[in-house]
DNA sequence: TATGAAAGACTAACTAA
DNA sequence: TTAGTTAGTCTTTCATA
């Protein structure tokens, strides 16, 4: 990981489907070793997955979920992470053990959303934060 | 936004670089349609734009940062997008006004971040958790 | 939906550090 | 041995009919 390699991940970032060529322009280098780089990212893992980021409603949102003490979160995270409404779905330290990051049609869509995680018994509750700005690092 | 739509995005979702060609064998229609409707797509910000997950560090981490309320969060977000273990800056609702979402070599490198944003004079107050584990929906 | 041209990605052989 | 370059080939995309 050196400052070429965060280069080409900036690019990346901001726009995936950048070709090599073009990077390479950007970045003073040959297509070659843009992609070498690429590949040898996704080898390590420092390339998790290339992917796009949706917005199939109007709202976006983050739901913190307490759970009870002796439920295992990864079995709530798994059932959670199936509903249509839900991006990805992280399992954290602190106060609450779960954040959900939602893509939903409107309030309403999220309202249905945390009612249907209050309804399960493992779930203690949930603090809903609308994401009004979203900047990319 | 139907079936087929959805069925496309699932796909690039999992992996961007899919070809046309392919997605159109898997969903059963020709390249010149995926092509057609992700172009749409793109237009009307359902897809906002193709990106990729990294892991540059071993450590993922949210930091809610509370900011003082004579301030315009939009700056303060701004500033905090720039630092290099930045993933993405959310501005939100309720208690604490930005979220980072950073990934760090490890713990120390958290800190360091977290001690950087509490030397901004605007802002009040940071809560960190770590991710633990992440799902995609 | 089909097809050809253009753009981009990939292979492999080579060079340099 | 590892990273980078380059030329040739193959694949995908894109525009047009």
């Amino acid at each position: 990981m050196d400052d070429l390699d965060r280069q080409i991940l900036n690019i990346l970032r901001r726009d995936s489907r950048t070709p090599y060529t073009e990077i390479a322009d950007r970045v003073g280098t040959s297509e070659g070793t843009v992609r070498n780089r690429v590949e040898r990212m996704l080898d390590e893992g420092v390339i998790e997955r290339f992917t796009l980021a949706t917005r199939t409603g109007n709202i976006k949102a983050m739901v913190e979920v307490s759970v009870a003490v002796d439920v295992d979160t990864t079995v709530v995270s798994e059932r959670m992470a199936e509903w249509p409404e839900v991006d990805f779905v992280w399992q954290v330290s602190g106060e609450e053990d779960v954040v959900l990051v939602v893509d939903a049609a409107d309030t309403a869509a999220v309202n249905d959303l945390i009612t249907q995680a209050r309804e399960l018994d493992e779930v203690k509750s949930t603090k809903t934060r609308l994401i009004l700005d979203e900047r990319i690092g």
